[in-house]
DNA sequence: GTGGGGCGTCAAAGTGGCGTTACGCAAGAG
DNA sequence: CTCTTGCGTAACGCCACTTTGACGCCCCAC
């Protein structure tokens, strides 16, 4: 799986920097908090955030000043926050390199679409959005219909292929057969229990080392059958 | 000296556009406006604008939809200006590839300083101001509707140029039918194969040495085709 | 020991995507 | 008006994939 992407939450009030941080921290980011634009600038050096958030308003190195002074270091996306909503405000922080200025109050999920823009810019493939899925020995692009079992190209038909996207998306759970069969053939076929013995079958021909054996896809009798990716 | 940045904005309110337009043109800008989104995206094709800028409620190609389209043909940065303020609204458009919202009315200040703050992401490649594309063993005037592969000369009727286009742009990955229908013929026909079926032929009769055994256009069966350009 | 149900395998029959060809229609040029 | 050109539509064969049915195995109950 490829890890989390990182944001730095620099601001000076304790409570706003722990909502956000549980609000981002929830949809899958790393976050960390630091308390000003020193602190805030070491901890990047440090630690190499994908992203950063700023208050404007800050003791010492107030919000502006931390802009310069990391643009001079980084190219990373930095989104603003403001209470400020003058005009003249927002240019001097988007001209001190930020790529971006929210006023508060803001929600939570305009915030977010405003990261992913972001950092769909500078890491395109590593947002969320991604098509890619990374688990065990197993590689899924669900857009490209790519997949690969140890870096070795599999060609799946697209109901094999199907049915190996929903295993990799829980892995390590019990799949009934109900459950299969809605994600693939649709809510209508829940009891054709015999396209499982088939493709089931053929799937584990291309993606075992031994299908007489398996240890990928386990059965689980009368219930449905387990994935397990491996490692 | 480089030449002016070009902005595209696309807007169905004349009075609006003629504002803009000259507030950006005094600006040192090379400017153009499009009346709807199906005009917009012809000039984006024909003109290669570096930023383009569009109101949300449109005629005919809403905004969303015109970011959507124009985010399959390239990475342009886009600002969304709307009258609305909702947060669902803002979320919508960014997702759907904006890369800022601003909410009417709004200063001339702020939006040149948000125009910057986005052509500085892009601005080393300002060079792709070039309206040809070279990759492969092809080459690709969207402005003059050319193309040739390895020095040939192509007579290409405009769906078979448009098709093209989006294949030497996105070399290597997997165009699902839907995004080559969404492209070419619009999102109203996201169904129509037989489209692709026909003119996938057509084009390959023109810039394949054996169309019989494809080796630029591959069809990836049931998803869609890979545009491989040739060393 | 015997029988039944769930499971795995195989192969024939059915379905539907893809490439190809042909034709009608509309728009523009002469 | 006629001719040309490009677009949309339908039909057909081929072939890969899906569906269906048949059969054997294993486990467990009886």
């Amino acid at each position: 799986m490829t890890s989390k992407q990182r944001i730095l939450i620099v601001d000076d009030e304790p409570q706003i920097g722990r909502v956000m941080r549980t609000g981002l921290s929830s949809r899958g980011f790393d976050v960390r908090v630091a308390a000003d634009g020193e602190a805030g600038l070491d901890l990047f050096n440090d630690w190499r955030p994908d992203l950063v958030i700023t208050d404007l308003s800050m003791p010492n190195v107030g919000g502006l000043e931390f802009c310069r002074r990391l643009r001079i270091i980084s190219e990373v996306p930095v989104i603003v926050l403001s209470v400020k909503n003058e005009e003249s405000t927002k240019v001097a922080a988007l001209d001190a390199g930020a790529d971006d200025y929210v006023t508060k109050p803001f929600g939570m999920d305009e915030l977010l679409a405003r990261i992913r823009a972001s950092l769909r810019r500078t890491s395109p493939r590593a947002t969320d959005q991604s098509s890619v899925i990374k688990v065990g020995d197993f590689r899924v692009d669900s857009e490209a219909h790519e997949a690969s079992v140890n870096g070795r190209e599999l060609h799946l038909t697209p109901k094999e292929f199907e049915l190996l996207l929903i295993m990799v998306q829980h892995p390590g759970t019990v799949l009934t057969h109900r459950k299969l069969l809605a994600a693939v053939w649709g809510g209508d076929y829940t009891q054709q229990t015999e396209y499982l013995r088939v493709f089931i079958g053929q799937l584990r021909k291309k993606i075992e080392v031994d299908p007489a054996n398996p240890k990928y896809i386990l059965t689980e009798p009368w219930i449905g059958y387990r994935f397990n990716a491996g490692e």
